[in-house]
RNA sequence: GAAGUUGGUCAGACAAUCGCUGCGUUAACAUUAAGUUUAACGGGGAGGAAAGUCCGGGCUCCAAUGAGCAGGGUGCCAGGUAACGCCUGGGGAGCGUAAGCUCACGACAAGUGCAGCAGAGAGAAGACCGCCGAUGGCCUCAUUCGUGAGGAACAGGUAAGGCUGAAAGGGUGCGGUAAGAGCGCACCGGGCGACUAGUAAUAGUUCGUUGCAGGGUAAACUCCACCCGGAGCAAGACCAAAUAGGGUUUCAUUACUUUUAAUAGUAAACGCGUGGCUCGCGUGGAAACCGGGUAGGUUGCUUGAGCCUAUGAGCGAUUAUAGGCCUAGACGAAUGAUUGUCCACGACAAAACCCGGCUUAUCGACCAGCUUCCACC
C-alpha cells in the first residue's frame, strides 16, 4: 500500500531551509501562486508555505490556504521530483475556493516539473 | 396573537476514505547530553467572543527598610471578589405608557483660568431704547413774597418692560413708590442648622432660622479621598555538542646550577632582526579537571481563584459544605482535506503561560421571566 502520511521529513523546518530555495530558484507562477523550487540531498520532496499577512488578513483564511495546499502535496507528494518547494501565496488567493485551489496546484506542478526537465537536459 | 424588553443556551448534522498532533498501552530500534526514533491500537483535539490588548490578578526574574516626592489611575453609597476601571443591591438625575434603559454622578463658597457671535451689560455686571424726575437747579404763569401750579428733561434716581443670547443675579401676587427695587408681606422655591428614617448615599406634607449670599465649565489647571515598585513565558530554570576561547594542575620544552642518573632545585621562555642590552615581530606542545556558554534540546505547559450536580446562607453579585469529573497544549506551528446524503444552506472569526472582566464583530435557532395592546372565556 502507498504511504500518503505526511512526516516532518517532508518539510522545511528551518529558516536556512527557506534560504538555499529562495537563494537558486525556478520559478512557476500564477496571478494567486508562486512556486519556488531547489535541489535537495534527498530523495524525497520537501514542502514550505509562505502565506504573508498582507495578502490573507485573517488568521483562519492563512490557515486555510496551507491546510489544502499541504494536502495536495501530501496527495500528490510521490509524482513530484524530489525536490525543496516553497509555495508563497499572492494576491486574490482569497477569493478562491477549495476545488480551484486544488486544481491550481496540480498545474504548477506539472509546470515546474517541466522547467526542471529542460534545466537538467541543457 | 402582535409589539417590546431582560436573562440564558446552541454555533450545520451524519457517514466513508486519506492525513496531522500530543496522551496512554504494546512492540521494535538505539543507548550519543536528555526516553530519542519508528510502528500498531485506544481514547482526546479552538471560541463565545479564541479578536482588540483596554483594565485587574496569578506566576517568574530584577530591585527593595519604611515613608515621601514626582508620575499615573479611580471618583454617589453599601456589598461581593484574589483583584479591578468589573459585578450586585440601593440613592439621585434623565428617557420611555410600561417592563426597562442611560449617566466621567466628589469639590467652582480654597485659589487661578476659560467662554466665538450677538448684546448696553457675561460675574459682586450693566443703562441702548425706556420709566421717573420725589430732591437740587432751569423756564413759564400766579403770588398774601412764605410759596404754589405747570413745563422741558440738565444733574440725578431706577431696573418694571423692550432688545441680545445657550445663559441676564429666585418665581407669582399684593402692598409700596416720583418711578422702581425682597424695600415689606403671603405662597412657592433655595441656603443653613436641628429632628426623624436609613449602615450610608439620601429622603421628609417635620421644626427652627435666613431676604436669598456670587450662573456655567474640573474628559481646564487645581483641591480632597483612595489605589499603584519595574519588566515580562522571547519571563525564568535545567542539559549542553562542534569550533574558538578562559582558569587550575601535572608532564613536556628551554636556560642555569647540581647529581652516577631529567636526581633535585631555580627561573620562564624560545626563534628571527642582531654578537650583547633594549625594542619590535612571530611561535608557545600534551593530558586531566573546573567554570562560563553558542547551535540545539528539555522544562515552564496545563489540576485551575477549574467545571457539573445537590443542599444550606443571602433580595442579589457571591459564598459554605458534600459528591462527581479531568475537558487542546502546538513551536515553519496540529485540530484538516476529498466524496456522498439531508436541512432552516451555515455569520463573526482561530489558542500560543494561565485566569477574572470590559469593548468590538456576528447568519440564525431555541428556552424562560416581565410589560403594553388586541381577541376569547
Amino acid at each position: 500500500m502507498v504511504n500518503y502520511s505526511y512526516s516532518r521529513e517532508l518539510r522545511l523546518l528551518t529558516p536556512a531551509n527557506f534560504k538555499t530555495v529562495f537563494k537558486n530558484p525556478l520559478r512557476a507562477g500564477s496571478p494567486q501562486l508562486t512556486i519556488l523550487a531547489c535541489k535537495n540531498e534527498f530523495d524525497h520532496p520537501r514542502l514550505g508555505l509562505v502565506v504573508p499577512k498582507k495578502q490573507v488578513k485573517l488568521a483562519v483564511g492563512r490557515n486555510k490556504i496551507k491546510r489544502v495546499i499541504r494536502d495536495n502535496f501530501r496527495l500528490s507528494q510521490h509524482d513530484l521530483l524530489p525536490l525543496d518547494y516553497v509555495i508563497i501565496a499572492k494576491g486574490g488567493i482569497g477569493k478562491l475556493d477549495n476545488t480551484q485551489l486544488n486544481k491550481l496546484t496540480d498545474k504548477l506542478w506539472k509546470k515546474i516539473a517541466r522547467r526542471y526537465k529542460e534545466q537538467q537536459q541543457r
